[in-house]
DNA sequence: TAAAAATACTCCATAGGTATTTTAT
DNA sequence: ATAAAATACCTATGGAGTATTTTTA
């Protein structure tokens, strides 16, 4: 079977009007080179170059041939170039989805570095809820998650990355940020911003709140965290979120006071589709997203947020 | 480097989802086509294919490249398919330039041949005057030429290949064909149809006088040779062309006396450019008008047509 | 006669085969 | 435990080199 190596051959051939010529081009004798263009030739089943002791040139079918053969030689290292590209990640999307809260908390801990380092590779992100999360990695629609550990389990693989606590949100001139601890009476006790139902955020704070017996009854209920954070700054009331959702609040003035009383906590991880393998650039930024966040075991205690980090030396201290 | 082989070997391991499978398919073990996967992989700088012991499927990188490997194997084939077909003159297309004469007499008995066995060979034909000819044939906007010796030769091979007498055309009624020998007398002596000047038939005719004083009298001077068929053929004078020109003369009931006072001939011949090779098609072609036409010696004598085949029996009574 | 392509030959790299081991379900 | 891919090892083909011959302008 004929060979891109012939091709080159005899597009080398053409070009310089000599085997001698050519040889020192590619990088071959000159009988290595006349055998491989009479190689080619059988293939094709004529003469493609008439050569006489002082020149050679194209025969009719040659001429035909030339452009055809530039351009299947071009082609294929186009295609092995492009596919090596996307190995070296000089290109590339990763797809993911991920929880609101990390979205705005974990994920700007992770992607500035990937990008600063693969400005080639774009990222998609679906920030969803839990559910929909699941749902997306499932699929094989992104490569994968970083959520809560799925209800529905089957076809997932779940990596538990951070174990974080919550906290209360206020306004500094709060009376918690005096306490320094905020319990269940303090959150039914005040007007709450709730996260919609749905919210996985909202649904750790139901469930850690029912065995006291007590509900939190929301003034209001917003879809999005940030909602959340402008109105507890007008002095509408709190919010329970995780820790790393106090990089959203900080902006706007806001603290965190732990939540103590039950303690509310969740373990954030990775959840990527059973059998399916990542993309080179997928399995680069899942690797970022381990780094960040030094695990804990997947029962693990105390830990709080993997904080380090330029932008998280503040954080300790606004949790007081 | 990559090779077709590998691309094969991977979308066959892509398609069949087991090496087992795929090896059988494309004729190779199975640790032969495990070692070419790995090869190729190892071009490419990644895995391509996500292989456990139960099953192979496409790693993300391997899913993007697949149709693009697909369309080089593709691509490949059809290249090579198609320049081998133009060496097998399952299609092509050959170029020649004739003269009008040879394009009426001689290409006939040529041409039916070859398109009922080359029937996806295309035939250009330029029936234009000698000069043209061998323009044509210099510059390479034709394979080759059937004409008589050009005047100007450089750069131009000349292979005579028939040798033919004029013969005075009128119709069976003219006192001439009475008496069965014309000469430049009766040339003169009755109302003629000439060529145009630049025709070659018109100089050899013109030529062949004038040694003997005489001149010829067009009555009318006409560009093609038909036109002078019909003009004769209506009782407006006659003509005198080339033995193989009585193909056109005879369906108009025409009959053709030869001139032997003085005898007239010209040799036709292929022309091609020096140095130039022929594509098959066009040297097939030209083989068949050497086949048709047995050679004669260029300064040959007597000779006349090289008369046989189907259509040509008659031609000798017509003569006389 | 000289420059260039073709041939002769030799050698080694590698593609391919068989036998076997490793792996994952 | 079993089916399938990977590895080990060996062989043979053919690609590539050097030396030489042939060709043609």
């Amino acid at each position: 079977m004929a060979s891109l190596q012939q091709l080159r051959a005899f597009l080398t051939v053409a070009e310089t009007g000599s085997f001698v010529a050519a040889s020192g081009r590619i990088g071959l004798s000159q009988p290595a080179l006349s055998l491989s263009i009479k190689a080619l030739e059988e293939e094709v089943g004529g003469r493609l170059l008439d050569r006489s002791s002082r020149r050679v040139a194209l025969t009719s079918e040659g001429r035909q041939f030339r452009p055809v053969a530039a351009r299947l030689v071009e082609d294929w290292h186009a295609a092995f170039d492009d596919i090596r590209s996307l190995f070296r990640m000089e290109r590339g999307r990763v797809s993911l989805a991920v929880l609101p809260s990390v979205a705005v908390g974990l994920l700007p801990r992770v992607a500035p570095d990937f990008t600063a380092r693969y400005p080639n590779v774009d990222i998609e992100v679906f920030d969803v809820i839990a559910e929909r999360v699941a749902e997306l990695v499932r699929s094989g629609r992104v490569d994968f998650g970083c959520s809560v550990e799925p209800r529905e389990r089957a076809g997932l693989a779940f990596e538990p990355l951070l174990h974080e606590r919550f906290l209360v949100v206020h306004r500094p001139d709060h009376p918690l940020a005096a306490a320094g601890r905020a319990t269940a009476a303090d959150l039914a006790g005040h007007p709450f911003i709730a996260l919609s139902r749905a919210s996985s955020v909202r649904r750790a704070v139901d469930a850690a709140l029912e065995p006291s017996g007590r509900r939190i009854r929301p003034l209001f209920e917003v879809e999005q965290i940030s909602t959340a954070a402008i109105l507890i700054a007008s002095g509408q009331g709190l919010t329970a979120v995780p820790a790393s959702c106090m990089a959203l609040m900080r902006p706007h003035g806001l603290v965190g006071t732990p939540l103590v009383e039950p303690e509310v906590d969740r373990v954030v991880g990775l959840l990527r589709r059973e059998g399916a393998s990542l993309s080179v650039a997928a399995a680069t930024l899942a690797a970022r997203f381990r780094a960040a966040f030094a695990a804990v075991g997947q029962g693990g205690e105390a830990g709080g947020e993997a904080g380090e980090g330029a932008g998280d030396g503040a954080e300790a201290s606004d949790i007081r």
